[in-house]
RNA sequence: GGGGGUGUAGCAUAGCGGCUAAUGCGCCUGAUUGUCGAUCAGGUCAUCGCGGGUUCGAGUCCCGUCAUUCCCGCCA
């Protein structure tokens, strides 16, 4: 027989109680943890979202209390009435933060019975969580975890201090329709059919883009959104098919400006954890990063930067290394400190971690008690020897290097960089190494279609310093290929390796954004069909403007110290897009169909 | 679209060609006055993901398939 609430309230949390609380008659609620039965004595583990309480119930002074307690389980929900005592000496739990205090229950409610659960909820200093898609079908147990409760909260956190953030700065939050049409990024759309239009289709913002540009083109000035964005492409691990952004856009705005904003805001957020970034942040122009660690997204928390070799082996009669310098390759390396004794399996390990980015190889010199090589036989002694130097290799190292097109060396050693740093625990997870990436490419060069794409979006505007080379490559049809050599007025936000924003300054004149689209191969009829209200929005008075979108998921992975986009999400989806609680997506039945003009093919 | 890992009781794992598939946790019953991963005694729980093949014999080997996860492509 259960009781029922009536209107009793509770008077504390389950994690707030203190030794200063001792003697304070007290009401908690909350999910049975853990029952240790001792006969005549009974201790609850009593939990809810902000701890675990130690409940006492003894059959000597409270016979119909104890009698209840005999019969609780795991995760029945019950309030209690009693009294804060301090612990017996010696009693005390540090491994709680309510461990000095008990409370004596004089009356004890079941509020609600509970089934087994299917899995055992997160102990203290347990390690096998059940496997997460069990987790998943049953979120509402899981998210039961002290874990995640704190990634919840601290989500919940982030968001109300970037609003602070924004509002103090003077933004206006505006929300954008979920509804609209196709934006002009790169990802696939999610389609939403209409009724009344029957045949015709909205689309799921991939981001609002193009109406916070109208925001600006409207007078609004400052901009921002905690947004939700919708791409259906395949996920990872920090990627999911709906996620939130912090959404910015600003007037009359340049580059520095914009990251002033970024930087605030990235600021005050990790504060959160007690983190103070530097300020201004570091900076690194996309070369530079690509170069020096081959990723437009490095993390610098710690040092191995790419070592180049190229120089030091042009004229080689080594064919792979002779055949990569004619086409203008590049062979670089990494240092790994104290790895000289990396055994043939772990570089044949390593081999086959940088061929998945499309390297052919991966050479090696060991610096043990005798150097040896993998390129010994084909370089010789000496030059073996200049190439650690080169490469500032001293005794006791391992040098890795790949050759290959510069973008396959880049991915290659950057994504080795990140392998092995992981392997040898290079990382110090104490730091928090912020970086603004800036002069991001313009364009990319497709090589299925031979054409080059707008590496940001079609609206970014070029630098100022590269705008003589945008003309002429477009004007000129000879020198069309000065397209890849054009820097854009973008710019990320790095944390920790993450790319935890991006954006960019945009085009807000008509002739410069008319060329653009020529660039982009983009006929006028085109670009009329496909932006049409932008471009005719464009001709009335655009100021100049630009911001930035954040991800709220990924800064929320760095401040929960999780690399699991699902641990900071309520209700996520799985690796292949499918919610395992709800069963989503589901069928429609026909009538639905039918109503929408919707036949399904096959 | 491609590649790798995982799938054995409610959960986590072991078993990797040969007796009745093992261990821990959970769960159930009982004992128990200070536990907090309680303890003790007893008990319960398995189409070894699914389908096919090889073999005298398959949880174990092979092929396919499904689920999940990580990565490449993709996602500015």
């Amino acid at each position: 027989m259960l009781d029922t609430l009536g209107s009793l309230e509770k008077t504390h949390s389950c994690g707030e109680l203190r030794e200063t609380d001792v003697g304070k008659k007290v009401v908690l609620m909350g999910w049975v943890a853990k029952k240790r039965d001792f006969g005549v004595l009974t201790f609850i583990d009593l939990r809810d979202r902000d701890g675990v309480t130690q409940i006492v119930v003894s059959e000597e002074t409270d016979l119909d209390a104890h009698e209840k307690a005999k019969a609780l389980r795991g995760e029945y929900v019950v309030a209690v009435r009693g009294e804060v005592f301090s612990r017996a000496e010696g009693t005390h739990n540090k491994r709680l933060a309510t461990g000095d205090v008990e409370v004596h229950v004089h009356e004890l409610l079941i509020l609600n019975d509970a089934k087994t659960p299917p899995f055992e909820l997160e102990k203290m200093g347990s390690q096998n969580l059940a496997s997460e898609d069990l987790r998943l079908k049953y979120r509402y147990l899981d998210l039961r975890r002290p874990t995640l409760q704190h990634n919840i909260r601290m989500r919940a956190k982030a968001v109300r201090a970037i609003r602070e953030y924004m509002d103090g700065l003077g933004f206006t939050e505006i929300e954008t329709p979920i509804l609209l049409k196709s934006t002009p990024e790169g990802a696939r759309d999610f389609i939403v059919p209409s009724r009344i239009h029957t045949g015709k289709f909205f689309a799921l913002p991939q981001s609002p883009q193009i109406l916070k540009q109208i925001c600006m083109i409207a007078g609004l000035d400052k901009y921002y959104q905690i947004a939700r964005c919708f791409r259906d492409e395949d996920l990872r691990a920090d990627r999911q098919p709906e996620f939130t952004q912090l959404d910015v856009e600003m007037s009359f705005a340049n580059q520095e400006m914009v990251y002033r904003v970024i930087e605030g805001m990235f600021t005050a957020v990790l504060r959160l954890i007690g983190v103070e970034l530097p300020n201004p942040f570091p900076r690194m122009t996309y070369a530079e990063a690509l170069r020096r660690y081959g990723s437009d997204k490095p993390d610098l928390r710690f040092e191995m930067e790419l070592q180049d070799l190229t120089e030091n082996l042009r004229g080689t009669d080594f064919a792979p290394f002779a055949s990569v310098l004619e086409n203008k390759g590049e062979i670089k390396a990494l240092v790994v400190k104290g790895k000289a004794d990396y055994s043939r399996k772990t570089t044949d390990e390593l081999q086959e971690f940088v061929k998945r980015y499309g390297a052919g190889a991966l050479a090696w010199i060991k610096l043990g008690e005798e150097t040896t090589s993998s390129l010994l036989k084909v370089l010789g002694e000496a030059k073996i020897a200049e190439l650690a130097t080169a490469a500032g290799a001293e005794k006791g190292d391992a040098v890795l290097i790949v050759a290959g097109k510069k973008s396959t060396v880049a991915a290659a050693l950057g994504a080795l960089r990140l392998e092995v740093a992981k392997r040898e625990n290079l990382i110090d997870r104490s730091l928090y190494k912020p970086l603004l990436v800036t002069e991001f490419p313009m364009f990319e060069y497709n090589d299925e279609t031979g054409q080059f794409d707008a590496a940001h979006h079609p609206f970014t505007s070029p630098m100022d310093e590269d705008l003589e080379k945008f003309r002429t490559a477009i004007e000129d049809e000879t020198q069309h290929h000065l397209l890849g050599e054009v820097r854009a007025k973008a710019y990320d936000a790095v944390l920790n390796g993450y790319e935890c924003a991006g954006g960019s300054i945009r085009i807000h004149q008509k002739e410069i954004q008319a060329l653009n689209f020529k660039a982009l191969g983009l006929s006028a009829e085109t670009a009329r069909t496909r932006f049409g209200f932008f471009l005719d929005a464009l001709e009335y008075g655009t100021p100049p403007h630009g911001g930035f979108a954040a991800g709220i998921e990924r800064t929320c992975m760095i401040l929960c110290g999780t690399e699991n986009i699902r641990d900071v999400m309520a209700f996520p989806k799985t690796a292949s897009a499918q919610d395992l609680m709800m069963d989503s997506p589901g069928d429609v039945d026909n009538a639905q169909l039918k109503e929408l003009g919707i036949k399904i093919a096959g």
